[in-house]
RNA sequence: CGGGACGUAGCGCAGCUUGGUAGCGCACUUGAUUUGGGAUCAAGGGGUCGCAGGUUCAAAUCCUGUCGUCCCGACCA
């Protein structure tokens, strides 16, 4: 590709919509442009490298035996009725009616799709177990897109779906995913840990994360530092911990003025936050919980909705407590009727402890848990933090910050139970399907490479999904001799298969040094007449300092020598 | 959806407080001089000031509404 064809506008500054350094960069180095909130259009740079991404994942998804086909992305909704996620997804799934009036969605994902042609393809055993999957754009009308590609409302992702006979079938899928998704995320160059995710419903040790690291992540991670357990923050459980029961003494109400948080309230009883019972209050659907921890804890949402069983959770607003006679900073489950209640697993193990008295600037002292109060639900509710003991060893956990580019999940038979997926076994008995899912951001997996790889001048590709592998500068466009050169050079490397760039723009050396850093070739040829009157050019890689002289007759054979070797890396 | 901010040329911004019909840098076009890390000089082109109402002799500027975008907060590839 000739440079003064190619449509890569780079930018001198930074657009002020860019926050992270991937957008900042994909923007500036004319790869990306926006078109609506969380929508791009991928230019031609970017675009090369989602479809190197692609290829990759095509041959290891292809390699543990999966086949590609397309669904569709306008879906119709009684698919989703089926399943029941039509009521369930809530505003980010993207509707639209046709001229008709029939409800329609544009596919945040297609478990509902897949399965229904499982259930209408596939009668036998003998055609199992099935490991189907795609490339496709997704919809979710995202509450807030952000951070360009990270975020998006319609993105890239390949999502494999698998069907087994049975548990062990899955077993099986799942693990044959998961070395998979290690080759792929490798072979894009990506710093990368799977940790253990949150199965939602479902349960089980499920499904795994696979987390870029990087400080930009929205994901927080914890990580032992002893052994290899690693885990989304929202998925950490610990055993809960015991404090030792104190003889209990009479419930008494003490007056608590201007004391709202669980500080205030332990620095004016002179108690440990420990002491205090943190009482919430929720909306989870359409009914109202009050949540309880101790005060030194915080909530896990996640763990909290599934324990509930609730589709959507909120903490509710100062209006809505006030009607329901309930004051922020004077909450408390002694008294509370006509409400459920949500304990963490600490709770019961607290005793003469405080709580709101559901009167402003009062506090219960002295309240014991089953004697005071009965929780509807005792649970695991709780965030587990940085810095306590890991749930499998002596060790402690570490926090870090990690970009989801994939999660591995097993269904079970949750779709193929609601939409009908059934196989007949060799007893002629009929059976459901054992489904497990497995999903990539292709766009989010090129931005995590840019998070993880860049310096100050721009993006340094590792060649396995660079755009292009080299670019030629010939530093003086009036030398007739370096542009004859450069252009010489440039026919050779494509004959050689060599993805290249030629610099042939009328512009000074140091604006195209300038794009070549920002851009991120993995090499760079730059032609000089000096060098070029000994026999040579030079050679830099964009992920070192050091610049090699090599004689002209032998630069394409080496070259290619170091593409070729990079790729199978 | 709550909270905060911003919409002026392709990009980055000033002008708005105190209304008088739009400017700077980069980019773009032409010419000349330059050519090893974002050149210099000269001459140009490009904007219904997000949109719609209102106030006024007069609105980028004041008022109202609306749309869009970004940032901070709660189950995501």
């Amino acid at each position: 590709m000739r440079a003064s064809k190619l449509y890569a506008p780079t930018l001198r500054e930074v657009p002020a919509e860019a926050e992270i350094i991937s957008h900042q960069l994909m923007l500036r180095a004319g790869m990306l442009r926006k078109v609506a909130a969380g929508i791009y259009t991928y230019l031609p740079l970017s675009w090369r490298t989602m479809k190197k991404i692609m290829d990759i994942i095509r041959e290891e998804m292809d390699a543990i035996d999966g086949q590609e086909l397309m669904m569709p992305a306008a879906l119709p909704a009684e698919l989703w009725q089926q399943s029941g996620r039509w009521q369930v997804y809530g505003d980010e799934l993207w509707r639209l009616k046709d001229r008709h009036g029939r409800d329609f969605c544009l596919g945040p994902t297609h478990e509902e799709c897949i399965t229904y042609h499982f259930k209408n393809d596939f009668r036998s055993y003998k055609q199992l177990p099935q490991r189907l999957y795609q490339i496709q754009t997704k919809f979710r009308d995202e509450r807030r897109p952000r951070f360009g590609l990270m975020r998006g409302r319609e993105f890239v992702m390949k999502d494999m779906y698998s069907f087994d006979l049975d548990e062990d079938g899955l077993n099986k899928s799942y693990q044959a995913a998961y070395d998979a998704y290690h080759r792929i995320f490798s072979r894009c160059g990506l710093r990368f840990r799977p940790v253990e995710a949150d199965p939602g419903a479902i349960g089980g040790n499920g499904s795994h994360e696979f987390m870029a690291l990087a400080d930009t992540g929205e994901c927080e991670v914890l990580f032992c530092n002893q052994c290899d357990y690693a885990a989304n923050i929202e998925f950490v459980s610990r055993e809960p911990e015991k404090a030792a029961m104190e003889e209990s003494k009479p419930l008494e109400k003490v007056a608590t003025p201007g004391a709202k948080t669980v500080e205030d309230v332990a620095q004016f009883l002179g108690v440990d936050r420990k002491q205090v019972i943190k009482t919430l209050c929720y909306q989870a659907d359409e009914e109202l919980v009050l949540v309880l921890v101790r005060g030194d804890r915080q909530i896990n949402e996640v763990k909290l909705q599934n324990a509930l069983g609730c589709f959507t959770l909120a903490m509710v607003n100062d209006d809505v407590l006030q009607e329901k006679g309930y004051f922020r900073g004077s909450m408390g489950p002694v008294g509370s009727k006509g409400i459920r209640m949500v304990a963490d697993l600490e709770v019961p193990y607290l005793s003469n402890a405080v709580c709101g008295a559901n009167e402003s600037g009062y506090h219960y002292i002295h309240v014991n848990p089953e004697r005071d109060f009965k929780a509807d639900i005792v649970a695991d509710i709780r965030l587990v933090e940085a810095g306590e003991q890991c749930p499998h060893c002596n060790g402690h956990l570490e926090s870090k910050r990690g970009i989801e580019v994939g999660q591995v999940f097993k269904l079970y038979t949750k779709y193929s139970q609601s939409m009908e997926a059934y196989y007949t076994d060799e007893t002629g008995e009929e059976k459901l399907a054992v489904m497990g899912c497995y999903g990539i951001g292709v766009g989010r997996t090129m931005a995590a490479v840019i998070e993880q790889s860049h310096d100050e001048n721009g993006i340094i590709w590792p060649m396995t999904i660079a755009p292009y592998h080299v670019v030629i500068i010939p530093v003086n466009d009036k030398e007739e001799i370096l542009m004859r050169t450069a252009e010489e050079l440039y026919d050779k490397f494509q004959k050689a298969g060599i993805e290249t760039v030629f610099d042939d723009r009328k512009e000074r050396p140091g604006v195209k040094f300038k794009d070549a850093d920002l851009i991120g070739y993995p090499l760079k040829i730059t032609i000089g007449k000096k060098g070029l009157e000994r026999g040579v050019v030079e050679l830099k890689r964009r992920d070192s300092e050091v610049m090699t002289e090599v004689p002209l007759s032998e630069i394409v054979a080496y070259v290619k020598a170091i593409v070729q070797k990079e790729l199978i890396k």
